[in-house]
DNA sequence: TTTTGAGTTGTTCGA
DNA sequence: GTCGAACAACTCAAA
């Protein structure tokens, strides 16, 4: 008797290496059926925006073509992954699938029903780890309680067994003496209509060869100088890995062991520099541990205080965040690098969500709301966790009295202006001096300059010391 | 149970 | 120009 077929369902992990599931099905020994689900209707009230949409695209283009060279095909469907695996199991005579998890709330209920459906109807369903370092239960306080803090977090983290081998990508495995039906790639609408991502095509390269790319990019040059150069937004001091890890184009554990590897033999400056990155991929950890045991925190505080917090809902002021017209260069400059490229700097996400929430005082959900629309990298953790710790409601929050100074901060860490010329060209003939605050430039300047604040350049929609002022004041009002 | 130390990323003011 | 303190009080995690 032949060995049975394998579903295999691809879902943030679209990759062939260090995939636990295929992997898995692999070894199984039958024929297998790597299968896609697009179901818009399943997002749990996060349908995914159009950047990231757009990147799912060329990533299931990337791993069809990966499968392809290995002889078999991705398999394509609509609709709901409860009907759609019955169906496919059906058509292909399945007896097992197969799938990495996810953790996002609605799709744990939702991949939960599933595997209760499948069991009741004969079919057999195996999950695995495959997204994370450390899964979000197996890390708790000593009291058996989830972490809040992010220190503790980390140390429990790096208290625990090592992570294990990188899954090499198999090589070649068994096909189905025929394929179940598959729509096509345009089937499922992803691409916009409209062409603005020709500029995202510019700027990165989906899939899994581009991950490993970036990641090789990062290892050669701008990790030896991280710590410095990953809050200047002008430079490429960042790694970029954020929407390969995001699509699951490349693992953590991937990432922890090319680390680990390259780290040896290298000097202790650059063991540190390289510790620091890491720490920041614990920080993603962070964030699903946090998801997983406070789900409601999508779209409300961790902290209850703050359901009482005084936010204003000026949809004109939201606006002018949004297309970056808010008058301070840093915080347009960041805005309009999102609308252009679908990704932003991390120093200028900071900057630009502390102006949203401290400085307009409109609630952080408009904000999560707007990167999730418009972010290739959109990630419900990272995004939930990055809002609520600007707006000083969630896990270490950043304490009220932080309030970023957009133009301290474009001073600091755009000491050149490169990023801000880039991204708000219509500032670039300033001198440097003014760039940061082209509003106090003296009238010749800004006319030798070419600029006309309130025409060429908006006038800056709030003044920072008054808003400073108002955005303490709010906050005390929750302390009484 | 109570206590203690600590907590990603800052700004402003006054000496 | 530089430097340290104040900006409040709270919650978490561990001893």
């Amino acid at each position: 008797m032949p060995p049975p077929t394998t579903l295999v369902w691809f879902r943030q992990d679209l990759r062939l290496t260090d995939h636990p599931a295929l992997h898995e099905a692999v070894k199984r020994g039958g024929p297998i059926v790597p299968v896609f689900i697009w179901s818009m209707e399943e997002s749990g009230g996060w349908p995914r925006g159009a950047a990231s949409r757009w990147w799912l695209h060329q990533s299931l283009l990337s791993l069809s073509k990966d499968l392809e060279a290995r002889g078999s095909r991705l398999i394509l469907r609509q609709g709901p992954a409860r009907e759609q695996l019955q169906a496919l199991a059906e058509e292909s005579q399945a007896s097992l699938v197969v799938w990495n998890r996810v953790y996002e709330p609605a799709h744990v209920l939702r991949d939960k029903e599933i595997m209760q459906r499948c069991e009741a109807n004969g079919l057999e369903v195996r999950c695995f780890p495959g997204s994370l370092l450390h899964e979000p239960w197996e890390v708790q306080t000593a009291q058996g309680n989830p972490y809040q803090v992010f220190t503790p977090f980390w140390k429990a983290c790096l208290q625990r067994p090592a992570p294990g081998p990188v899954l090499k990508a198999p090589t070649t495995w068994p096909t189905p003496s025929s394929w179940p039906q598959s729509c096509s790639l345009p089937d499922l609408q992803l691409e916009p209509s409209i062409p603005w991502a020709d500029g995202f095509r510019t700027a990165w390269q989906p899939g899994e060869a581009g991950a490993r790319q970036r990641l090789q990019t990062f290892l050669d040059g701008p990790i030896e100088s991280y710590l410095e150069d990953r809050n200047r937004p002008g430079l490429m001091g960042t790694s970029r890995l954020s929407p390969h890890l995001h699509c699951g184009e490349i693992s953590p554990r991937q990432i922890w062991h090319a680390i680990t590897v390259t780290r040896a033999g290298k000097p202790a400056a650059w063991q540190q520099q390289a510790d620091g990155f890491l720490r920041e991929v614990y920080w993603r950890e962070f964030a699903y541990h946090l998801l997983h045991h406070f789900p409601r925190t999508i779209d409300q505080p961790l902290r209850e205080a703050f359901q009482r917090f005084p936010w204003r809902h000026d949809p004109r002021l939201l606006k002018a965040w949004q297309r970056g017209n808010t008058g301070y260069p840093i915080v347009d400059a960041g805005l309009r690098e999102l609308w252009h490229t679908g990704w932003m700097h991390n120093r200028v996400r900071m900057i630009a969500a502390s102006f949203l929430v401290k400085h307009l005082l409109i609630p952080w959900q408009e904000g999560a709301r707007w990167f999730w629309d418009t972010l290739v990298d959109a990630d419900l953790a990272n995004n939930t966790l990055g809002w609520q710790w600007t707006a000083g409601c969630g896990a270490d929050a950043a304490p009220y009295f932080r309030i970023f100074n957009p133009i301290l901060q474009g001073k600091k860490f755009d000491p050149k202006g490169a990023y801000v010329k880039r991204w708000v060209p219509e500032l670039a003939r300033l001198p440097l001096a003014w760039l940061h605050e082209p509003w106090a430039a003296p009238k010749d300047i800004l006319r030798e300059a070419g600029v006309q604040i309130g025409q060429t350049y908006p006038a800056p929609v709030v003044d920072h010391a008054q808003a400073r002022q108002a955005a303490l004041a709010a906050f005390a009002s929750l302390g009484s």
